[in-house]
DNA sequence: CGGAATCCTCTGCGATACTG
DNA sequence: CAGTATCGCAGAGGATTCCG
């Protein structure tokens, strides 16, 4: 059976349908100072992601029309991502979330706390 | 136990920590829509949230300081939430995400599809 | 009115192994 | 290299009942 994503009750959940899920905003966000990124490479950065996890994430971003997937017909095989138009409309917006997040992790620092990347 | 929320990797994955969620974006807009809003009115607009979720994901945004609670001691009991500093500072951005999201919504409605709210 | 307490289901995600 | 195929679990979320 196919699975079948609920349908959005407004607006802000679909946005967050697409960009939520735990690694669906890195992943925008690397393909987007990357330009274009193969699967092994993404997966380097996505640092201890499965592959099982990388390869379903980026076929649900590519049905919702979030990344590009083009594949070379080579051997051995080459296939390589990189944000579609409208995706890379939603660029500007989480960078902001970025530089609001890091405010509010400057300000919890204080008490010690420290986040990489 | 106490429930730990796993460590964020970066700070985009902070920011989606605080935002993503079922209804953790719905909640925050309509709290900004309405400026202040008891539990009830809340879940009436959730519709069909259970309170079980409502009270946990309300918690949740007040720990994270996403939301003030204010009890007033009373019988009948009435509880007000807002959104805090933080968490206004975050609205234009929820917007912006939510035009875009109209704006997804419209060049796929061309194919019958309807999203209310 | 604004929850708390249980119990239960479902699914997001991880671990591991295999393949063209 | 870029996946697919299974198995398994923890935790998100739902349904229902009770309470000051």
């Amino acid at each position: 059976m196919k699975k079948e994503k609920n349908q959005a009750y407004c607006a802000v959940d679909f946005a967050f349908q697409r960009i939520g899920g735990k690694y669906r905003g890195r992943i925008l966000w690397y393909l987007n100072a990357h330009k274009v990124l193969r699967y092994g490479e993404l997966k380097r950065l996505l640092q201890g992601i499965t592959t099982k996890m990388l390869t379903q994430t980026l076929r649900e971003l590519e049905q919702d029309g979030m990344v590009n997937r083009k594949v070379y017909l080579e051997v051995p095989p080459k296939v390589e991502y990189s944000l579609t138009s409208a995706s890379l409309e939603l660029i500007p917006l989480i960078n902001e979330l970025r530089e609001w997040a890091d405010r509010q992790i400057i300000a919890r620092t204080i008490s010690g706390e420290k986040i990489p990347c």
